[in-house]
DNA sequence: TCAAACGTACGATTTTTATCCTACCTTCGT
DNA sequence: ACGAAGGTAGGATAAAAATCGTACGTTTGA
């Protein structure tokens, strides 16, 4: 039996690529995805990112609304939720589950500005302070 | 028809797991490396561990000792540098090129443990330290 | 010695992901 | 009214990734 409702996957480049676009510019139609994804990514036709996107919401990764002939597309996942599972999943997989690992790879590897780095101190005093 | 795709230095995730496996074990047989698997992943067939292998030879992820009849392979691409490069990658196309936005989902997301807040702090110190 | 166990080679196939073609419907401007 | 522009549906196809079957060579040990 084949059943329609597919539990949540996770999605795959080209729809998270996708997804950053709904979670940036909130529900849009495919044109303007399309459109968007042309101009920052690649060249890709409008049935494509149609086909992708109709996709998605067979997925259940987007709902959409058809009232008007311009289906408006909206993202049905949640981005801290999906950013976070995609990273936990590598930090997991990669980094032996630990995120100062992760961390230490990600800092040590590239200069990264000083502005960077005090914005990750000043998370972490927060995180202190919150939890007093 | 375009362009020809460069030989994308980037791992699938089949061949990560592989990688994974003679990064921390050292060079191996086909054989070890499919136990491995097989014990900590899933199920695969001695078989296609081997094509993977190969297909990662052909692409020169991996180089080989045909000296003995059981072939030795070896990681032709470095740890770091193969884990720096996906993460920045994920920094790049998801969180808008800013480790500290990548930083403040994975703490913020879950509870991460003291333990690994202070090892992340020591990080930061001696990268203030050797700036110096 | 010789068969079972174990190894590689390599094509075939399956599965997953991504792209596109064609048909047809709706809206808009003249 | 009506053609052009722009929209959706849905299958076909391509491309990429992963898995496996089969043939055959080598080693080993009873």
């Amino acid at each position: 039996m084949k059943e329609k409702n597919i539990p949540a996957n996770e999605p795959t480049r080209a729809e998270l690529e996708i997804l950053q676009v709904l979670w940036k510019h909130g529900p849009s139609t495919v044109r303007f995805v399309n459109d968007t994804l042309n101009e920052m990514k690649r060249a890709v036709q409008y049935t494509s990112t149609l086909k992708q996107m109709q996709v998605m919401v067979e997925r259940n990764m987007l709902t959409r609304d058809e009232s008007s002939m311009k289906h408006i597309y909206h993202p049905a996942i949640e981005e801290q939720k999906t950013k976070g599972a995609l990273l936990d999943k590598m930090v997991e997989s990669m980094f032996d589950g630990s995120a100062s690992n992760m961390v230490m790879q990600l800092l040590g590897n590239k200069k990264t500005p000083v502005k960077e780095l005090q914005a990750i101190k000043d998370i972490l005093a927060k995180l202190d302070k919150d939890k007093k």
